[in-house]
DNA sequence: TATAATAACAGTAACGATTATCGTTATTGC
DNA sequence: GCAATAACGATAATCGTTACTGTTATTATA
């Protein structure tokens, strides 16, 4: 089942891209019915569900729904305990942590996702 | 709004602590059937939301549905892509993760997340 | 140990994010 | 062009979780 073109989901990827804030399916709906007036729901999550499966984007659980990312290069992130907002932390990858865990596990590891839980910049000066 | 004893309370806390299995609240409702059978599934949602809240147990999303774990020390995860099973990793928590981030930032970072994804010693074996 | 206050309960309805279905439309290879 | 089929829009269904309601159990106090 090769993927055929879709401007839908080419629109869906760029405006993704085009963004750090992390968001929200519907977040995205939002946004994307200014381009795409007649987008269905379904067609957003039926295309986000194919970008993240292919590694094209990055999808994570975040309270009670999934935000994606269309930075899919290995980075980290806080979420924020009192606005409950997602940031990029800027750090290099620690591809040693891997190798780290890998020492006398019998399995694979592949990859590894590290969030952080704390108070973000904005939260905290405005205390 | 102090907490009131319950019978409900502690047999969920008991069956969570005797497994490091990680079960979904359905599987924890499967299983405490047997010694509660009027038990609600509410009941179980509220006292694992209480639990977790006041730190006593941990609580994180897993596929679509979140999962549970008895042991609320600071330690990690492995998410097999083949079984999709969650596992314990044997390794001493990395505390200096917290400093190594929190250096040139202006919030505030109090504790982190690392999971890492890959192939479990079974399904690695049995391949 | 009776009583009053209220946390917790069982049962069930509601919610909301996500997924599935279905008839139609658009892309692609021949 | 044309046939095959991926993708679409619209909408219904799913399912994990939360909220509501009347009742029961715990706890502090008299």
């Amino acid at each position: 089942m090769s993927m055929k073109y879709s401007r839908q989901r080419e629109l869906i990827l760029d405006n993704l891209c085009s963004r750090t804030d992390h968001p929200t399916a519907d977040e995205l709906y939002i946004d994307l019915k200014a381009t795409l007036p007649n987008l269905s729901l379904g067609t957003l999550y039926r295309n986000l569900a194919l970008l993240s499966e292919n590694g094209t984007i990055l999808k994570f659980h975040c309270g009670t729904s999934d935000r994606f990312d269309g930075n899919n290069e290995l980075h980290y992130h806080l979420i924020c305990e009192k606005c409950n907002r997602l940031y990029d932390l800027d750090h290099d990858p620690l591809l040693s942590l891997n190798n780290m865990f890998a020492t006398d596990y019998k399995g694979i590891i592949n990859s590894h996702l590290l969030v952080f839980y704390g108070v973000c910049e904005n939260c905290n000066c405005s205390a």
